[in-house]
DNA sequence: CCGATTGTGAAGCCTCTGTGAACGCTGCCA
DNA sequence: TGGCAGCGTTCACAGAGGCTTCACAATCGG
């Protein structure tokens, strides 16, 4: 099961409970910001009943380090407070609140946590390439490799075990309206299979009169 | 004044028109995401009348690599389409909407991206920047930089490894939009280099038919 | 008006890229 | 079994494209 929302205050106000609890949620409520250990999906914080504790209570949170999205649910009334304590929220939701909306909210907030900061990779094995950097590397030693080898490798390690044809790779890696022989890709692949290094050079595979592969088909492994 | 917020469609929602201007933002409406180029403080895009027209627009703007946070406005009807596309907005807003909570949203968006964007120090290795005082040094010794070589270094160095192509540079850290300019960072970017020292030079990398990178120039990923 | 800063065009260098040709391997067929 | 045809690999090389550098014009600020 994933990791619990934090909930406070305990006991939580009774639409809270319900909602939580048919969607499914994994939760639990504490009275104080000193309890909670270990790894949380993110925390839900009503703040009506008394807006200086709830407020308290995520300043602690924040204090202690852990750094989980806090999702508030206030009422219109006390919207004014939120000025100036920007720091101690993620969002809010205003009640009386829609479950659907609750859990709209639930759901992004806990993508957001799950998205942010996590680079943009393309793993297969021992090659790893990094999208955003524009970097790739092989057991952990980074390869040299010019745009379109990094682009060719690219774009064929991201349907492992895919065949791809030359007019294919031609159309998808050089561009659409590309008019180059097929000799182009097989000097690329060499290409790429010299750098990959003699043992890792049968990550690309040849399938004769069709086209390449990167990775192992299905059967094979 | 404070740099503009993007609003979509053109012409926005009356009721949205009437906050915003109640609320003494600077806004401009587009009707497609071509248009905006430099900076905002970030998006308002109505839901309700074309949903798909609307995350279309969300999605251009992804793609262009300007990094402004996204409020969406949207009825609990619509609320399902959000599935699945956390990563096309980070806020939204129930229509029909409270003025207070919408101007809520929009304070805290604002907030965010100030915050998450901008720590006063930026650290690099032997490179620091203070952004409140605009000065630069590396091992200690302070760097003569010109305002734009500021900026440039200061945008490079906010995101280490990451990999930024000419336009995007132009775009965000000149502001507007050139007509065959290219070579205007690379400029730049050399007389950086030159200031940083033979020694350090090698911070800033090109990567060929790409862009340029700050750090991270082997190792790591 | 002067100096510093910033943008632009042109020249030059260097790496990457595409191509043709030679070579080698595989499977088919007489 | 030997010859042949099809296909993939390897190699060398010329051209293209991209980056750097330089010199200079435009701009800004005092």
């Amino acid at each position: 099961m994933s990791e619990p929302l934090l909930v406070y205050p305990d006991p939580p106000p009774p639409e809270l409970v319900r909602t939580l609890d048919l969607g499914g949620y994994n939760w639990k409520a504490v009275d104080n910001a000193q309890e909670p250990e270990g790894r949380w999906l993110g925390a839900v914080v009503a703040v009506d009943e008394d807006p200086e504790d709830a407020f308290g209570f995520c300043r602690a949170l924040n204090r202690r380090g852990l750094d989980i999205p806090v999702l508030l649910l206030i009422s219109g009334t006390h919207l004014d407070e939120l000025e100036m304590r920007d720091d101690l929220f993620t969002d809010f939701c205003l009640t009386p609140f829609h479950q659907r909306e609750l859990e709209a909210r639930l759901s992004h907030l806990v993508w957001r946590s799950g998205a942010t900061l996590r680079p943009e990779l393309i793993e297969y094995g021992p090659l790893v390439l990094n999208v955003e950097t524009y970097q790739a590397s092989i057991t952990g030693k980074p390869l040299d490799l010019t745009y379109m080898e990094y682009e060719l490798l690219k774009f064929l390690a991201g349907s492992p075990g895919k065949v791809f044809t030359r007019e294919t790779l031609l159309s998808r890696v050089w561009g659409y309206d590309y008019f180059g022989g097929a000799r182009t890709v097989d000097v690329h692949v060499r290409r790429l299979r010299a750098k990959l290094g003699e043992e890792h050079a049968g990550l690309i595979t040849t399938v004769r009169s069709v086209g390449y592969r990167f990775g192992l088909s299905r059967w094979e492994r």
